[in-house]
DNA sequence: GTGCCATGTGAAA
DNA sequence: TTCACCTGGCACC
């Protein structure tokens, strides 16, 4: 599930795996069998995220970028590197791990300069202590464009992806249709605490998670027919019972994403009239 | 077993 | 606006 807790993780097992350690490098698919072999056989510093972008580091300033798009996979796993099933793009091997990446939308050698254009780019990172929200206030407080838009936009806030964005929105009881600049800064607020709670527990589990313990008894009860599957709140619940009111909850499609929301639950906006 | 759909993004048309 | 990426979980047969 690469949202931006996912990334965060596989940085976090990727550094543990293989810094400071020699690595060997190569592409079994070949696609990226050239920029692999230039990293093979140095020693591996680094590995970071920011938002959905991993970074791995080498000596003399060799980066990796990679992205894993929708179903990209970068497994890590101990012990000897098993033969490559599918298509491996890019495979790390040392002495005691070896990591698999495939399916991902970019995977690339990139200079510092490269590397330093990408994260400008990027929005504040929920999952980074140093994050400063003013930048994604700033965004949403001027824009016409949809709250649920701009949660996606990885220039306003990093690493929210599809789920975090319905659930987020459902625990702070905001339509996502709502023009950002209709939000005020204490819900802005309440937003972004509320993402730096559940990104970081994403993290720890290995899964997204946001339903509120009182609310799981309310959500067996709600929708029974669901039974234990019920993971989400709204996220790809469309049509079927909200498990805090009953109201069924809706889908659209937004900018060809997947849109989900409680009617009830998340009010439309209605601007204030004058006269 | 088969087929559909998805947590995302950038390039091509 | 559509396609490519080409994995893998799950509903359905």
């Amino acid at each position: 599930m690469p949202e931006g807790h996912t990334l965060y993780r596989l940085a976090r097992d990727l550094h543990q795996a293989f810094a400071g350690d020699v690595v060997s490098s190569a592409s079994p698919q070949g696609r990226f069998a050239d920029s692999a072999s230039v990293v093979d056989g140095l020693v591996l510093t680094e590995a970071s995220s920011r938002g959905k972008h991993l970074f791995v580091d080498f000596d003399q300033d060799l980066a990796v970028h990679v992205h894993l798009g929708l179903y990209g996979k970068f497994r890590v796993s101990a012990g000897p590197a098993l033969p490559p099933y599918g298509q491996v793009r890019w495979r790390l091997v040392s002495k005691r791990s070896y990591a698999d990446l495939r399916g991902a939308t970019a995977c690339e050698l990139v200079t510092p300069e490269e590397r330093g254009a990408i994260l400008d780019r990027l929005g504040p990172d929920p999952l980074d202590p140093e994050a400063d929200p003013e930048r994604a206030w700033e965004r949403v407080r001027r824009s016409r464009a949809p709250i649920g838009g701009l949660l996606m936009d990885q220039q306003v806030v990093a690493g929210v992806g599809n789920v975090y964005r319905a659930e987020v929105l459902f625990r702070q009881r905001l339509h996502p249709l709502r023009p950002g600049r209709s939000v005020t800064r204490p819900r802005f607020e309440a937003l972004w605490d509320d993402l730096v709670t559940l990104m970081p527990e994403g993290v720890r589990l290995g899964r997204i998670v946001t339903m509120r313990p009182e609310d799981a008894p309310a959500a067996r009860e709600a929708s029974p027919a669901e039974g234990r599957r019920v993971r989400y709140y709204v996220y790809r619940r469309g049509g079927r019972p909200c498990l805090v009111c009953g109201t069924k909850v809706r889908h659209e499609v937004l900018q060809q994403r997947n849109l989900f929301w409680c009617p009830r639950c998340q009010p439309a906006y209605r601007p204030r009239t004058v006269g």
